[in-house]
DNA sequence: ATTAGGTTGAGAAAAATTTCACAATAAAGT
DNA sequence: ACTTTATTGTGAAATTTTTCTCAACCTAAT
């Protein structure tokens, strides 16, 4: 099993191979898809290695094998079904990218507490929080993104897990309370533009 | 100077104490912000002692003093200027935010190629790319958030660099190839999905 | 005043992650 | 066939990050 840092890099390098393989490319070297995903050569190799995936002593890695080796370790046989809570601005833009569905994922479903939003067009049919757990269960879903004001955000949180929720992606900028079977994956935009500007030397 | 990892969990510890704070509270214990903000008690004081931050023997740390440290840190004195490149959902999403404004951050201008894009409501006014320039040194912006298809991200960078920018929050899917003095933050929320997934049990 | 209790601050240890270094070896060239 | 060359695979070393541990010490209670 593949640690959390890990696993970051493994998708990339998925990513950065499909790109190189529409590009036309069959093999790649660890330097190569190293620089292609921001990763050591090293990194790439321990990582492949890791998981048991061989490359040739002197001609790299195949493509299509890395790709269906990584297939077979992130379980893409199947199209995973994810829901958003809270369909503003953010939820919104979450509801309508298309790249998920290249990676086997599909947001079926959007929820929000205010009316005015259910009557909307999306992309996705959008439910009161009423509909949530019937909804959770018709299309078998179990990791979420919560996409709620901060105030909203553990309450949506608690109803998310108590329809049975596995995993959730947070957006909002706060630490969600929540037993330990659900795993959180926090992402503050906040925090990242902050950071960027404080080590972009912007600020000293 | 705060390293990159770092930086993080001290923008995180605003946060919560700026939460703590409005709930009343004036001292804080390193375990209780440890807890709001999912860090280990130790590690918030190794953090701050690494600042000079100094707490009371028994009675933990003074909130205000706490936050001014870390607006001195921060150089939170002047409000920072940014951009947003691509005003598609994402783009438009992080234009509209009103969160950043309590960070003294402000988004003063957003750019796209798309004409259509011009005429649309947006909070911000929004350019066409021919004035790039003259924007960012009109208001003195020094980070960008790039918001465009993966296949137009690395000649908007270029773009963005090319007109002085430092910092980029890459928010699409690939590497940007920029140089040594551009620093790019890279946030890709297919990954933390995807991440999340695995992790959370559903595939194995 | 004295004592008890609880939290900080920091050095030491542990754990996690990354880089180094190089032998093994397959492919390509001669 | 032989040599050269480039790349993998992997232990060892280095570095970074986190946790452990506990003395120091402040506060509050008696
Ligand atoms: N937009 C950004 O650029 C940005 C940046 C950083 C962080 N965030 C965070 O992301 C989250 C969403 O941001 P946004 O800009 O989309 O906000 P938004 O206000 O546009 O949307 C929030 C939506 O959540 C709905 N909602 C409120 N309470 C709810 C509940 N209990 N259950 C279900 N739905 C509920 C609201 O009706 C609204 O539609 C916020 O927590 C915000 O802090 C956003
Ligand atoms: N929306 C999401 O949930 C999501 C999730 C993961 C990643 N992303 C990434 O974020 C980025 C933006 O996503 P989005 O959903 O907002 O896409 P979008 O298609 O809605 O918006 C992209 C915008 O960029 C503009 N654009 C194109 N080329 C440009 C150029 N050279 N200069 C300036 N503007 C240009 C387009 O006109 C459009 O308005 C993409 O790279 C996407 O892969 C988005």
């Amino acid at each position: 099993m593949a640690t959390f840092t890990q696993t970051k890099r493994l998708l990339r390098y998925r990513m950065g191979l499909m790109r190189l393989k529409k590009m036309g490319l069959e093999r790649v070297f660890s330097y190569t898809l190293g620089k292609e995903t921001g990763v050591s050569a090293e990194l790439v190799r321990k990582d492949f290695s890791a998981f048991g995936i061989k490359g040739h002593r002197r001609g790299g890695y195949d493509i299509d094998n890395l790709l269906s080796s990584l297939e077979r370790i992130f379980g893409k046989d199947r199209v995973q079904n994810v829901v958003v809570v809270g369909m503003g601005n953010m939820g919104k833009a979450i509801s309508m990218y298309q790249g998920f569905q290249d990676h086997n994922m599909n947001v079926v479903a959007g929820f929000d507490i205010d009316p005015a939003k259910l009557n909307k067009k999306f992309h996705i049919p959008v439910y009161p929080l009423e509909n949530m757990g019937e909804v959770i269960e018709a299309f078998n879903v179990s990791v979420a993104v919560l996409t709620v004001p901060e105030v909203a955000a553990q309450e949506a949180a608690d109803n998310l897990i108590g329809q049975g929720i596995q995993g959730i992606l947070n957006l909002a900028p706060v630490l969600l309370k929540t037993p330990d079977h659900v795993l959180v994956n926090n992402v503050n935009l906040m925090v990242e533009l902050e950071r960027l500007m404080y080590h972009s030397g912007v600020l000293k």
